[in-house]
DNA sequence: CTGAAAGCGCTTACAG
DNA sequence: CTGAAAGCGCTTACAG
């Protein structure tokens, strides 16, 4: 690998200061047009292209955004939502020229948020992307009082800026439809008590059947991992104690349970989230809330880089998809 | 925010130079063991980390590895092989104190390699994992140019280090089961036909039936996109030309023609690629390659950065999980 | 073992 | 409009 050309190089090509060269690269007004189309050739001719590292220590500016992901064990990468979210991310973050820094976090460690700790420590960094809000989040608090600008997806305790969808809502929604279904006996299957989006959803279970007038109690609730399998042996139960209908969090749970109740010849009416190739396919129908990753990718960048400079949040639609 | 610590505060409060405080700060010999606790005290009570931008303008060292995805419309991201090689190559890259710049790279659009290339020019990364491998694959041709430390994942036409499954010898020891099940009329269906590894699985799949001199032509070889649906729509042609086995090159197509056959009632024996949940789940039994892809991701990264300094490439042995 | 100095490659007041 | 100079915060020969 040959040396690189640095601005030095183009400067003395042109015949100018560096200063010069460094004010066409970087756009800037006053320069004259004569000059800039001297500086210009030089640096076509040279290939010049500016060094990062060094405009990042000069301008305290790295255009990096770090993007969480937690993998708790019982937070499913299996999910498409992180691989939807994080391409949505992707290509917003290239309009603004900002690169993504993937950083998956173990939540579950007394470590917890060292790796996010030393990048903003050491200025690698200039904001963050968080997919997942934990019950109680040791990241997000540390996150905010390092007042580095911060977008989390979810709905976050602390005064941070997050786009979400209204779980609460949809989920009570969608069991509504449950409950138009001639639902009697609804159970409650959430992935993961320790998200806030799950609780949500539970919420959001509780306040249409207490609207309805409809009877549960805390048996009716159940709480298993993120997976197929799961979904798959909490069917048994559900069976046991005769069902009619369940409402899921996620489509994976939901796919483990259409699967079991399928195989035993067994029917129950089945609404859940994320509206994945699974609810589409699954052997038993499943009404899919599709929480839309992308836009909450999207406008996760938004806010944290637009221009909307008073919006503390972001609410995306989501849209129930029905199957039976 | 305050400002931040500089080795030049640490060294005040130490009484030393900052050139002794840098040479405690990356573990440096020739430190007199007094000294060092003066400064690693100083160090503790101002919290001081290092500046990135700062070290790696003086080191021409980034400690950032790019990982690209290519996102071609016909490479379905809902396959987990993305995200769970992705988690993979995290984790490994931490023990050796590297961070991921992910990168998405449209490899279908003219300024193809773009992205990439200012990466490159403005020494943004040291070096770069692909995670797939195109037929003519012009980014990989780029970074062989560049010089820059890379691996790809799959068989590069390039002089280029890669971590790779013997994906010919897989499949054809699948089909193999399949003629071992009774399989007299065989299809191959492939996800994108501008992989490398799609071509290399194609290839298997002929040695296979030429060696068990099954008869096969052209007609019997289908390229569809990586979907779910895809394989769907495709079923209804196979059970016209009354095949009674299929190899597939990835789960999600074969799990649609699963789902087709069985709604339609007719029985065919599958093998894929991949043992996501979806062959695992599916109604109608595949047997499915497990290609490992933590241990393409992990061996990536030893590849990359390991102490292996004359290994050029790295086999990841794959596993067929039989169902029947 | 330790420090002064040069250097990494930019940006940006400041002066003209 | 343009240049000389200082500065961003480190590392690392070099000398002692």
């Amino acid at each position: 690998m040959k040396r690189k050309v640095t601005i030095r190089d183009v400067a003395y090509l042109a015949g100018v200061s560096i200063s010069t060269v460094s004010r066409v690269v970087s756009n800037k007004v006053n320069v004259n047009e004569s000059t800039r189309q001297k500086v210009q050739k030089a640096i076509d001719q040279t290939g010049y292209e500016p060094n990062y590292t060094a405009r990042a220590l000069a301008t305290k500016n790295t255009d990096t955004i770090a993007v969480i992901i937690d993998r708790s064990p019982t937070l499913s990468l299996g999910n498409s939502f992180f691989i939807d979210s994080l391409e949505a991310i992707s290509t917003k973050l290239n309009e603004y020229k900002k690169d993504i820094l993937l950083v998956f976090s173990e939540a579950n460690y007394s470590d917890e948020h060292s790796k996010v700790k030393s990048l903003i420590q050491s200025n690698k960094i200039d904001g963050v992307i968080k997919l997942s809000v934990q019950r109680n989040d040791e990241t997000i608090k540390y996150l905010v009082s390092t007042g580095i600008p911060t977008v989390v997806i979810g709905r976050p305790n602390e005064d941070v800026l997050y786009v979400n969808n209204d779980n609460t809502l949809a989920m009570k929604e969608a069991t509504e439809y449950l409950i138009s279904q001639g639902g009697k006996k609804i159970a409650f299957v959430g992935g993961n008590s320790k998200l806030v989006v799950t609780l949500d959803r539970e919420q959001g279970f509780r306040e249409a059947l207490d609207k309805a007038d409809i009877y549960y109690d805390d048996s009716y609730i159940y709480y298993e991992g993120f997976t197929i399998d799961s979904g798959y042996k909490i069917a048994d139960t559900l069976i046991e104690n005769n069902f009619d209908s369940v409402a899921c969090t996620d489509d994976l749970i939901a796919y483990g349970i259409a699967k079991r109740y399928n195989e035993k010849g067994k029917k129950i009416k089945i609404i859940s989230f994320n509206n994945t190739l699974l609810s589409e396919f699954s052997p038993i129908p499943i009404s899919s809330v599709d929480i839309d990753a992308k836009k909450l990718g999207k406008e996760a960048v938004e806010l944290l880089l637009g221009e909307n400079n008073n919006k503390k949040h972001s609410i995306i639609d989501t849209n129930i998809i029905f199957r039976s």
